[in-house]
DNA sequence: TTATATTCAGACTATTTAGTCTGAATATAA
DNA sequence: TTATATTCAGACTAAATAGTCTGAATATAA
């Protein structure tokens, strides 16, 4: 496989961006999420925990409880996530892997990819999860015709 | 992690750009491949014979036996290799690993996504292994003082 | 107060990817 | 012809990632 995020990061990026939509300041409880998301019930609870434990998510225990965003959607970019479950190595290494190339004397790919990289980077700070969830469009999802 | 490749994909990279160096047409064994590039013997012994059944090398047993291109430097891109690893699925599935979304109502990150995944894509298949590997100046590669 | 619905911690299993080992096949050179 | 250097196939182990299970803690509501 070549995927940008992992798995893991993936579902807390869709998890994240269902939760914006919850707009009642209610908590959304795992079992909600899964079944909209499709996402392995406990596994999804890890990461949760995860995304709570990291800050950016708020829970609460028992009936009625569940997650909410610990901070407004707009405040929360795509890069806290990812920086979160993956980290951000990627906007520092070789992309073909030569390890300990300090880039000083560049290969022919270097800048180009580098500029690709620096893109990627900035798609992520720019886009925050509010204007996102806006403009996702999913059949079940809060606001969206079946 | 978050990595764009996997790493025999990283490592496929590194051994053919390093073939392209060995300019006189002469076979290079794994031996030698793995001593400069610091990859695992058998593992990239694997790699290497995965790359020969994909038609990019061409490999030779016994003594002065080893592996070369299977055709001119700059008749192999980047992409000729990532795509015989790896594949090319980073080209068509979404970013954030919503499952069956067709991108018709777009999200507001697919437009910025697709045009750098294009990027991507563009880099792999413009830069060929004959230009990269002339310009990287590795201590130890042929023609690279130490 | 009791039943219930949830998070949460931690141990566990499964799958994928990375890496190792052994020995057979084969080509070269002495 | 024999010793040697290599690829190559395939079985194996190790580590990382993905996913499951159990039960404790805790908050709510009846
Ligand atoms: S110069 Fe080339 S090899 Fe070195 S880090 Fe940049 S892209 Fe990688
Ligand atoms: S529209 Fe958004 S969610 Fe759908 S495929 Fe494109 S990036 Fe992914």
């Amino acid at each position: 496989m070549s995927l940008i995020f992992s798995r893991q990061c993936e579902y807390a990026l869709q998890a994240v961006i269902y939760l914006a939509l919850n707009k009642n300041g209610s908590h959304v409880p795992i079992k909600d999420l899964t079944r909209k998301l499709k996402i392995p019930y406990h596994f999804l609870g890890k990461i949760m925990q995860d995304l709570t434990r990291k800050g950016l998510l708020v829970s609460e225990k028992g009936p009625r409880g569940g997650f909410a965003l610990a901070m407004p959607a707009c405040d929360i970019t795509l890069f806290h996530i990812v920086d979160a479950i993956d980290g951000a190595d990627f906007t520092r290494t070789c992309v073909m892997g030569f390890p300990e190339c300090s880039g000083k004397k560049p290969c022919s790919v270097h800048g180009q990819w580098a500029s690709l990289r620096d893109g990627i980077y900035a798609m992520l700070v720019s886009k925050n999860i509010e204007e996102l969830s806006r403009t996702m469009q999913k059949p079940g999802y809060p606001g969206v015709l079946p």
